[in-house]
DNA sequence: GGGCGAGCTATACCTAGGTTTGTCCCGTAG
DNA sequence: CTACGGGACAAACCTAGGTATAGCTCGCCC
């Protein structure tokens, strides 16, 4: 049972969650994989900072144990680094002499939890298990946005005219007299936007609007 | 210039924003209210817990500045209470030998920032300034919600029934079904709905809904 | 140059939404 | 008892939403 710096294996199943470690000290790697391999928990361990940003996001709902000083860069400065490249994967932060500014700024920065060394684990599994939580409930919700997003993608420029102004209230003759259209154009557009969106409702469609946040762009009158 | 625990006036004029203070010691209350002042905020002095929570809300964006040791109840106690009874003036307490879980506790408790003691200056009115524009964001979104939910409380039962079932897409047709009732009765529900909501379009609605987190009651079919 | 898609419009036709007026039942507050 | 408000409905009428069919221009790609 090595555990250096290529991820530990386990329960290869399915599409359960996984925890990431990264801690330059091998034998915190196997404490940690010990434990959370023994609530049936997906581990994978790295050694550095560096390690970590090459390999691939995870796709499955997940999370970061990260001590707080790590050779080359620290923790904090990985938190920033992940959050640049737009990867929300939630972090718990271990430390054995971190002070408290950097326990805001990590907080701040919307890490679950800052756990002191000695950890106690079911104070690290309880935080493990929120940041999971956490994690799938943000999948979630980007899943459900990225689909309607995708949708949207796909109108045109004008049917995105339309669907901005339908969306806010206008009726039909409002959206045909603010667009510079007749009453009929915006009818057709507005059929082709629901079959396009997959809105069986007006209110479907509000409601994905919301979601995209869309807001009315006042003052595009045409001549 | 007297600071003990009745509320020390400063700057009474309109309505902005007020620093509260709670802290024992006399002389850092001082302090803190001395700069405060001279950047123009208005400050509250109190010297425990227990007179605060005796004060009034206020009913402008406001923060509490709150010492995590406290003569009685710590300011985590404070924090709970203020949050039990539903009062979300943010904080940020100083400390002058605090350690970490105290801090993970407070920041996970919405706490906006925690300071140790000496605490610089800029760094105190950086953090009460990000405290008021939380309130002030909060105390905005609060009172638009509050307008619609009042207008929802004055809809009768049936409307309710008609409203979540209009906002989550049916047909008129389909509401009627679904309550047992003539296509007509909807209209003229829904009619009523959107003159007492003050909606000027069903989006309006449908948006208002939203905010109210009504969610459709699935299976009130009636025989 | 012909086909194609986007954009725009018109006519015709149908369905859905919404108001007005009036009617009836029921429970309850005065 | 009467007045009142909520709930439910009907007929009549009007507006708004939506589809189908058809026709036009323009720019683009092969």
């Amino acid at each position: 049972m090595t555990d250096n710096a290529k991820p530990t294996q386990t329960q290869a199943s399915a599409d359960n969650p996984i925890v990431m470690i990264v801690d330059d000290d091998p034998s915190m790697r196997r404490a940690l994989t010990n434990l959370f391999q023994s609530v049936g928990l997906r581990v994978e361990a790295f050694g550095s900072a560096a390690e970590i940003m090459e390999a691939k996001p995870p796709v499955v709902p997940s999370c970061l144990v990260l001590d707080i000083r790590l050779p080359g860069s620290s923790g904090l400065d990985l938190q920033a680094d992940l959050a640049k490249a737009n990867i929300h994967t939630p972090i718990i932060f271990i430390t054995g002499h971190g002070d408290i500014p950097m326990t805001v700024r990590a907080m701040k920065s919307g890490a679950v939890d800052f756990l002191t060394k000695p950890v106690r684990d079911q104070d690290m599994l309880d935080a493990v298990q929120a940041a999971i939580e956490r994690d799938r409930k943000r999948r979630d919700a980007e899943k459900t946005v990225s689909g309607v997003r995708s949708r949207f993608e796909s109108l045109t420029e004008r049917q995105r005219d339309v669907l901005s102004l339908v969306a806010s209230g206008l009726m039909n003759k409002q959206v045909a007299a603010e667009l510079g259209l007749a009453e009929i154009t915006v009818k057709i557009y507005r059929g082709q936007i629901m079959r396009k969106m997959g809105a069986k409702s007006l209110a479907d469609l509000v409601r994905m609007t919301e979601a995209l946040g869309i807001r009315r762009t006042k003052g595009n009158l045409q001549t």
